[in-house]
DNA sequence: TCAAGTTGTTTGGCATGCCAAACAATCATC
DNA sequence: GATGATTGTTTGGCATGCCAAACAACTTGA
């Protein structure tokens, strides 16, 4: 049986995360942030975000002054780091490494950004600075892949190639599951 | 603005997803899957899976014969085949290059599955292939990369380093962004 | 000043996706 | 063939998370 239901099982949900982002973005940016200018930035309506944060300044999250400006508690900001810092860790590694359109990095990262467990992450860290470090092994890794990748015909996903060595890798899964 | 609520905007929802890779590994294991099956692989309700293959079979992606066992049609095998390669290309990717441990890998993986876009899976099928194929430029770099990654102390995330880099990376993005 | 716009909240509605419980139908075993 | 277990379905309930609409409380500008 899989545990496969922890997809939001995190701290805080998907569109949890989001919001807090959101403050966070906005507090850079402009300096301040509200409901409205919330709800511009996610693209969802006043009243949802009134709702959602309303949980939030309950669990303590976010905060708001009399002026009705929000922001974020300690936990709140640490939370929103997290997620900010995944996402662009992510995207820069699709990109530099894996040579995606910036556009789809986004997307993509947009998605997976508050899934991904911390360690994984910090992994992830460590690769895109080595690669970024300039070193004559990421180089050569990096310029060795490009020409490599250009052997692939990119037709539908997932290809027959791809297929094959996806059996590869679950026959090794199992045999490591076997030998527990 | 962003589009962020594309997260599970894909042509089958992360549910369903799972209910047709459920069933797909099951015909393999066992040659057969019925609702208790892809219940108990799943853990939920056997009530949950009859209402969500309900759906699924009005879409056309599963089917039962009379005796009450599930198939997959034509397009749900293909949206299973895809779910799965993901997968195990994304955990061997994981493992292979970033030395996530095998659990963790699986674990998260688990969760992105059926977020990434194809072009991303394609590229990542493209770069494992490349590593595991053996050539010199494959080895130095995992090598060079451990060696690197060793250097971190593996504080909580995210370290100072990496917001330093989230920034950068941010930096560049906004840059090609306003250049539009 | 007062009409018009902006802001935040509340409410009812909808969709997804899960559960538990109650059923009916089928199998299995003695 | 009766008994008990397994199977699949239906139902009502709950939680999340979105919307639209109606509202009250403000700014703001002519």
């Amino acid at each position: 049986m899989h545990d496969w239901r922890e997809y939001d099982q995190n701290s805080v949900t998907h569109s949890a995360a989001h919001h807090l982002v959101a403050i966070a973005e906005l507090l850079v940016e402009f300096g301040y942030a509200r409901v409205s200018d919330v709800a511009r930035n996610l693209g969802i309506t006043r009243g949802s975000v009134s709702v959602t944060l309303k949980g939030l300044k309950t669990r303590g999250l976010v905060t708001e002054d009399e002026r009705r400006f929000l922001g974020l508690s300690e936990e709140g900001e640490r939370i929103a780091r997290g997620v900010m810092a995944k996402k662009q860790v992510l995207k820069g590694l699709l990109i530099d490494l894996l040579g995606v359109p910036e556009e789809l990095a986004d997307q993509d990262t947009c998605k997976i950004e508050h899934l991904v467990s911390d360690e994984t992450a910090e992994r992830a860290s460590r690769a895109l600075l080595f690669l970024r470090s300039g070193g004559k092994e990421a180089k050569a890794f990096v310029a060795a892949l490009e020409k490599f990748g250009r052997q692939g015909d990119p037709d539908s996903f997932p290809s027959k190639e791809v297929e094959e060595l996806a059996r590869e890798i679950a026959r090794e899964t199992e045999d490591s599951e076997e030998s527990r």
